[in-house]
DNA sequence: CTGTTAGCGCGTTCAG
DNA sequence: CTGAACGCGCTAACAG
């Protein structure tokens, strides 16, 4: 079948092979493609046979580069293996997809150079848009973004000062908005479990929202590692004399839980317990965690829909704001209850 | 500055206003840049100074173009809202990242035809190969793969007589793996809890896997939705006949078990309970979780690996077994104990 | 309605 | 060591 070098370069069939093949030119097969009212029925007609016949499959990179877009953005999140950053990803994946753009994940792992490494990865293949989390960069990030001429935005963070667009929430006023619910019932002296404030800004932020408590409160500061692990070995640093204990993390108030649990501590009975992120197995939890409702899901679809917009308008990305909000369930009471 | 418009045709500059600032060819400017030993101490230093001056980044679009190259990969998975495929993708990316190339991710929501469509778009923005998870799948998608000449690979699933390639466990193997557990420990009248079997066929190869239990053996099934609250609900139709419950997976069985701690009933005392799995949070439990280990992280790096030497070498792509194994914790016990 | 001509930005011959 | 010329596959403009 020597018919096929006639229509076959190195592998794979061309427009212009179609066009040999159907007898029209390779313009005709194009608009064929793209703009079929074009081109008369019949013409039509042989054209999609031939493209049967070779197999013909569009280039996507050689559209892409006439055209300049990729119809690409990436993400940038410090890791999937968190429910929050991949329902996140999710929300922000279906709403980009509906509006027929492609999602490019990488992972940092909380590293700023990293981030650097592979945002320059993601520059490199062309992405259209460029959504990372939190707002502490390496400085060289922004000038990279604009010189490739990419719109830049943050996202699990919310401050309209900044030198980039946020998308998200305010975390210092979230955290004030917990500890006033335990302040409320009367909690005075408390324990505050968070992950490591280094590399990461939204828990920098959470904690200056506790800060300036108030003269009557105690707030005992106990860093841990971010995972179910590091929640319960938080405790060996907690005793009674505090009667809540407010977890910067759902994933850390679970593993306080279960190792309270596991120690016959009755929660809330003798301790109030908080959580912070209000993850899917929160409400079912015995008993129930008492949480602060993060928008994450709004928020990634709000930030497919910015950058969506910007992409197709141009103008710049807006921040904006999400609000959070108590999910006041059972695992906190007030205190000496 | 109407030297501006000597270098700039529309917005972004090229490699031949690199070459007239630096007063040498594109050819020289593409060298210094790909092949620097190639070129001469001085013009290369002219050169990055242009560069500099008119702000030139490379167009990865022609560059992919010529190179017929993209370095990217697309995975597509029912979801990124559960931890199990959250913590393939983290594994596939960072293997993957490690050899350059990138990830796009898309989800098809369990949905054969949203991910058929899915496909097509990532086949025409370019991927060199194709990630799927299980192996239903619409038929079409093996054609386009095919057509388009990118690598197939199912994941999640291990059979060797498939029409493509699969990297994972074998999901009946398994599931006898977890029965014969509790069969071990002398319960003969069980409880399996399982999420929905229509567009999962993860699931459908636990349950074949269980079919053959044995004439001694009972085997109730709960079909319920697959999420904290369903292995909450599903408890409705279990009673203290069943001496254990076998979940299809630890997010039922995490559900399980916060209802039966809300119940007042004591695991393993009252009832064994054993999940699939092994999620993170399932050892720290109370009681920690008896489940069954998936290799999922080993799963996303094999794939990687996978795809990565074949469009490396041409080579097909090779199905590969990974095992998985039981981890006994306290949850389960022997019956009447 | 269709063919011809021009690029898009870059890499890669092949001469010098 | 460097420049000119060509090609990657496709779309857009202009003729016919």
């Amino acid at each position: 079948m020597a018919q096929r070098s006639t229509f076959r370069r190195k592998g794979r069939a061309t427009i212009i092979d179609v066009g040999r093949v159907a007898g029209v030119s390779d313009a005709t097969v194009s608009r064929a493609l793209n703009r079929p009212e074009t081109v008369s029925q019949t013409t039509r007609e042989r054209i999609h046979a031939a493209i049967a016949e070779t197999g013909y499959v569009p280039n996507p990179l050689a559209k892409a580069m006439v055209s300049g877009r990729t119809h690409t953005v990436g993400a940038l999140v410090p890791t999937l293996d968190h429910a929050i950053f991949s329902k996140f990803l999710h929300a922000l994946e279906t709403e980009l997809s509906a509006q027929s753009y492609n999602l490019v994940v990488a992972v940092t792992e909380g590293d700023n150079t990293l981030e650097l490494e592979k945002a320059k990865k993601l520059l490199s293949m062309g992405v259209e848009g460029l959504i990372v989390s939190g707002l502490s960069h390496n400085g060289e990030l922004l000038e990279l973004a604009e010189r490739a001429a990419v719109s830049l935005v943050a996202t699990s963070y919310y401050e309209p000062g900044a030198s980039l667009p946020t998308i998200g929430y305010d975390n210092e006023v979230a955290a004030k908005l917990a500890l006033a619910h335990l302040t409320g019932l009367g909690h005075r002296n408390i324990a505050v479990i968070h992950g490591p404030v280094s590399s990461n800004d939204r828990t920098q932020s959470r904690l200056k929202g506790l800060h300036d408590a108030g003269n009557d409160i105690d707030l005992h500061f106990i860093q841990t590692s971010l995972d179910y692990r590091g929640g319960g070995e938080a405790l060996l640093q907690w005793d009674r004399s505090m009667t809540a204990i407010l977890c910067l993390s759902d994933v850390l108030a679970m593993g306080a839980l279960f190792k309270l649990q596991a120690d016959g501590i009755q929660v809330p009975h003798d301790v109030s317990l908080m959580g912070f992120d209000n993850m899917d197995p929160s409400e079912f939890l015995t008993p129930p965690l008492t949480s602060l409702k993060l928008p994450i899901e709004d928020m990634g679809k709000a930030t497919a829909k910015a950058v969506c917009d910007h992409l197709q308008s141009g103008e710049p990305i807006a921040s904006i704001e999400l609000h959070t909000q108590l999910a006041v369930r059972d695992s906190t009471a007030p205190v000496g209850k």
